[in-house]
DNA sequence: CGCAGATGTGGCCACTGTCAACATGCCCGT
DNA sequence: ACGGGCATGTTGACAGTGGCCACATCTGCG
C-alpha cells in the first residue's frame, strides 16, 4: 500500500480502525447490508463483503468476533433493540386520558408496531429472531438475562397485561399465559405476512388482517372481566 | 472411470438414474438432509452433496432443477404436504358423536397439529414456509393454486371453521378473518419455539402454552354466539 | 526507549453454486 | 434395423465464501 492509505482511511472514515472502532464499524455495515436486502437479508451478508465495505482486509473480523455467527448475533441484538425502541416510540404518542381506554390502546399499538416494524425492516426482524438461538448458549446467566427480557418487546408486552389487569380489564386468572398467546398471535401474522404465502397481500389487505386480530385480543382474547366496554373504534 | 462403473451404480441403487427417477431421488435425498439437520436444516442443504449421496455428479441435478432454490421449492412442498397429511391424520382419529364438540375439538386439533409437527420436523417445517417465495413467482395461475390452497393446512382450517359456524357455535359475523387470526396463533407458537426465546423451554411447558392458546381459541377467538358451552376439558 | 500484546494482512484450504463444453445412451422415425 | 436427435449425465473451470495459519505492524506501558 502506498503512503497516506491509511490517513485516506482515517479521515474518510473517522480515526483508523486501530482506534478500536472496527467491531462497531462491522456491526454497522452489516445492519446496512441486512436492511438493503429486504427479507432474507441475513443471507445476504458476509464477512468478507463487510470486511471490504468497512476498507479492512478478510480476516480481520476475526479480532472481534468467533465466526460469523457471533456477528449475525449482533447485528440481531441491534434488531432487537430498533424493534423495542420503535414500538416504545409509538406508545409514547397515545396520550389516553381514561385509564382502562388507555391500557387497551397500549396493547393494540405494542401489536401495530410488532407487525409493522416486521413490515418495514423485514431483514432486521427476521435475524432478530432467527439469531436468538446463539443467544442460548449461556444456561445461568439470569440476572442479566432477566433485564434483556425486562428491555424487549416481551417485557412491554408484559407490563401492558399486567396494567390491562389492575385496570380491571383482564381478569386476573386470566392473565397467566396470556403473553405468549398475544405474543403468538403477532408474532404469526408478522412471519405470514413476510415469508408465508400471506406475502403477496397489499397493504390494505394486511392492515385489516391485523386490525381484525387485534379486535379479537381487545375482545376477550385472555378472557375479559365482561362485556361491559364498547369496541375501539 | 473403468468399465463396470456405471453398471455399480446400476446395481447398487436400483436402476440407472437414467431412467428418470434422479429428480425424486435429488428430492428424497433433500428432505432426508433437510430432516438430519433440525431446525435450520435448509441451510445445510448442498447441491452437490446431493448429488454425492444419490451417487451422481454434480451439476447433474441442474438437468431438473434451474437451481438450487427451484430444489428446495419442491422439498418444501413435499414438507407442506406431510404437514397437510400429519393434521389430516390426526382429525381422522376424533370421532366425536355431538356436532358442535366434533368441530370445536376439530379445530383444537388442527392447531395442536400444526405445532407438533413443526417441533417433530422442523427443517420440513420452517422449509415450507421459507421456500413458499418461490412460488410467488406466477401471479396468475387462479385455478391450480385455488387447488393447491384447498389441499394445505389453511383449507383445513377453513373447512373446520366453516362448520363451527354451521353447528352454530360460532356466529356468521365473526367468521371473516377469523381464519387469519387462527393461523396466526399457531403459526407463532411454533415460530417462536423454533426459533424465538421460546426454544429452550421444556415440553411440557410448551404443551401447557400451547393449550393455553387454543382454549383461548375456543372460548371465543372470534366471538363466539354466546357463554352456552362449556370448556372441552 | 524498547518490547509485548493487540490488531490487521496475505496466503491457503475446502466447500459451494453456476456456467460451458463434452460424452453417453435411449427412443423414434424411416 | 438402424442411425440420428435429444434428453441425460460428466468434466472442468470460475468466482465467491468461511475459517485456519503464519507473518507484519502498530500501540501503549514499563
Amino acid at each position: 500500500m502506498p503512503v497516506g492509505w491509511s490517513t485516506l482511511v482515517a479521515v474518510s472514515t473517522a480515526r483508523a480502525y486501530h482506534h478500536g472502532n472496527l467491531r462497531a464499524a462491522l456491526v454497522d455495515a452489516g445492519v446496512q447490508v441486512v436492511r438493503e436486502h429486504g427479507a432474507a437479508g441475513a443471507d445476504a451478508v458476509a464477512l468478507r463483503d463487510l470486511a471490504r465495505r468497512v476498507g479492512v482486509s478478510h480476516n480481520a473480523a476475526y479480532r472481534h468476533f468467533a465466526d460469523r455467527e457471533e456477528l449475525l448475533g449482533e447485528i440481531a441484538g441491534v434488531g432487537m433493540t430498533a424493534l423495542t425502541e420503535a414500538i416504545a416510540a409509538r406508545l409514547a404518542t397515545l396520550g389516553e386520558p381514561d385509564a382502562v381506554r388507555a391500557a387497551r390502546l397500549a396493547l393494540r399499538e405494542i401489536g401495530r408496531g410488532y407487525v409493522a416494524f416486521a413490515l418495514a425492516d423485514a431483514g432486521l426482524f427476521r435475524l432478530a429472531f432467527a439469531a436468538y438461538p446463539s443467544l442460548a448458549g449461556a444456561p445461568a446467566m439470569e440476572p442479566e438475562l432477566e433485564a434483556t427480557v425486562e428491555a424487549s418487546p416481551f417485557g412491554q408486552l408484559n407490563r401492558a397485561l399486567d396494567a390491562l389487569v389492575e385496570v380491571g380489564y383482564l381478569a386476573p386468572d386470566a392473565r397467566p399465559g396470556a403473553e405468549f398467546t398475544c405474543w403468538s398471535l403477532v408474532h404469526g401474522l408478522a412471519m405470514l405476512f413476510l415469508e408465508g404465502p400471506l406475502q403477496r397481500l397489499g397493504p390494505a389487505e394486511r392492515e385489516s388482517i391485523v386490525e381484525g386480530a387485534l379486535a379479537a385480543i381487545d375482545r376477550g382474547f385472555g378472557g375479559t372481566t365482561g362485556g361491559a366496554w364498547p369496541p375501539l373504534g
